[in-house]
DNA sequence: GCCATATATCGATGCTTGTCAATATAGACA
DNA sequence: TGTCTATATTGACAAGCATCGATATATGGC
């Protein structure tokens, strides 16, 4: 009923920047990415991808695998259902994952 | 394919704020609340506060209906379903959704 | 060992944001 | 009208963040 633990800030932040939040479609998008096709594709430079890319590590968004000289980033199923978990206890009253009375009301018979 | 509309990132900047998001939740779960309850509620100055719930407000998470001296914040539940569907957009490959072709796969005949 | 490539880190810089005290605006009521 | 309460706005300051160039670290191949 109180604060959001602080990871969850950290999570939200992450994706509420235009550039990470497109480099994290495009994993989606195509899967697990190299991170030299991930700084081709943006008109900043490596550093500020790197720097991008650190951060969604951080906040539990991706992981990266080194494979020889480069690095494969990948999308973390886990962080998106913790972003679904952080939508279900925003639903209005109470919330919470199971949700089913809404359903029941609908319903004809009892 | 590409970038998330702007509106995105400032739903997504929006609450990733620990003050915004227990805002937030305290609307979801108590339903309207008086500008003052809320200001009632965290140890920081009521502009603070007045500038978060404008913050909110902006971003589309939230309505200001003026009864009398004072103002009910409530949550639009549509700001919620914006959230959810950017969940969507990160689902692996594709996502969107539908996201029925990955269950095609399993089928045995054809 | 040395060199080339891929990625990370460092340090600086300018922009954005959270916070406050002070002040302004809006409505209710006398 | 004036006063009181609730909320917003203003202006300032500090902290945080996105970006860059320069540099460092890692890996593979010679």
């Amino acid at each position: 009923m109180d604060a959001a633990p602080r990871s969850d800030t950290k999570l939200l932040q992450a994706i509420a920047d235009p550039l990470r939040m497109r480099i994290l479609r495009q994993l989606a998008e195509v899967g697990p990415v190299c991170a030299c096709d991930i700084a081709s594709g943006y008109q900043v430079s490596q550093p500020t991808i790197s720097h991008h890319l650190r951060v969604l590590r951080e906040a539990g968004w991706t992981n990266g695998e080194r494979r020889g000289t480069w690095i494969w980033y990948s999308m973390r199923p886990d962080a998106l259902v913790r972003f679904r978990q952080i939508a279900d206890g925003l639903e209005p009253f109470g919330g919470g994952s199971p949700r089913l009375p809404r359903l029941r009301v609908l319903q004809p018979g009892a």
